[in-house]
DNA sequence: TGGTCCAGTACCACGACGTC
DNA sequence: GACGTCGTGGTACTGGACCA
């Protein structure tokens, strides 16, 4: 059996892609032998505002786990569904082999599905292509998934991410989806057979 | 002139939570 | 308390544009 989450098969899609990265550097990721950026502290710290707030809150500076957040630059309201980091997991036979496929949704109402992003640069393409949204669509069986993008900047000399912009980036399940789905686990269960059997359990 | 902002790109550890 | 599992995408860098 092998467990597989959004995230392990979004990070082999994009390695997959990358002609200069190693297949040592891929098992690295996934033996988690990686050390986490301030970036990614700065996105789970502003994640537990998102998660704390509630209906009718009014943001302005925030401060969480050390960092803090201006919303003040932001003049539109923000809906944050009740239902809150929704975890799923599913199982199904890939190639023979038994899969858990995984996954936490930041937020979920009716037949949509939220993810909040803190980003630096506002590009909506660049989830275009992405696995995440394409695995929980299928996982949780809804039809719309939404990425919240909130664009930060933190000037020089100061403590204070400033968050810019929000925009709201959708996107819709579509014929066939499943089958990428099942496509991509497959190269990566061949992957992980070939270079990490350790994984499979 | 200095500060701000944008574009593009590759890659990896920690906190929180659930379970035992 | 120990252990296993999950998501967190921004950093660093360069070059260039824009604005006050």
């Amino acid at each position: 059996m092998i467990r597989i989450s959004a995230t392990q098969l979004e990070s082999y899609r994009r390695w997959l892609l990358n002609d200069e990265s190693t297949i040592d550097n891929m098992i690295d990721f996934l033996l988690k032998r990686t050390p986490p950026t301030e970036a990614m502290r700065a996105g789970l710290a502003f994640h537990k505002v998102l998660e704390t707030a509630k209906y009718n809150d009014e943001l302005a500076i925030v401060e969480q786990d050390g960092f803090k957040f201006d919303l003040s630059g932001l003049d539109c309201e923000i809906a944050l569904p009740e239902a809150k980091e929704f975890k799923l997991e599913k199982q199904t036979v890939i190639d023979g082999e038994l899969v858990t496929f995984v996954g936490v949704v930041d937020a979920i109402k009716v037949n949509e599905i939220f993810d909040h992003k803190l980003t630096s640069q506002l590009n909506a393409e660049n989830y275009i292509d992405s696995m995440q949204w394409r695995c929980y669509l299928d996982w949780f069986d809804c039809d719309k998934f939404t990425y919240n993008l909130f664009q930060s900047y933190k000037p020089a000399n100061q403590d204070v991410y400033l968050i810019k912009t929000f925009l709201p980036v959708s996107f819709y399940r579509y014929e066939g989806i499943d089958l990428d789905v099942r496509n991509m686990a497959s190269s990566f269960i061949c992957f992980v057979k070939n270079y990490i059997p350790e994984l499979i359990k």
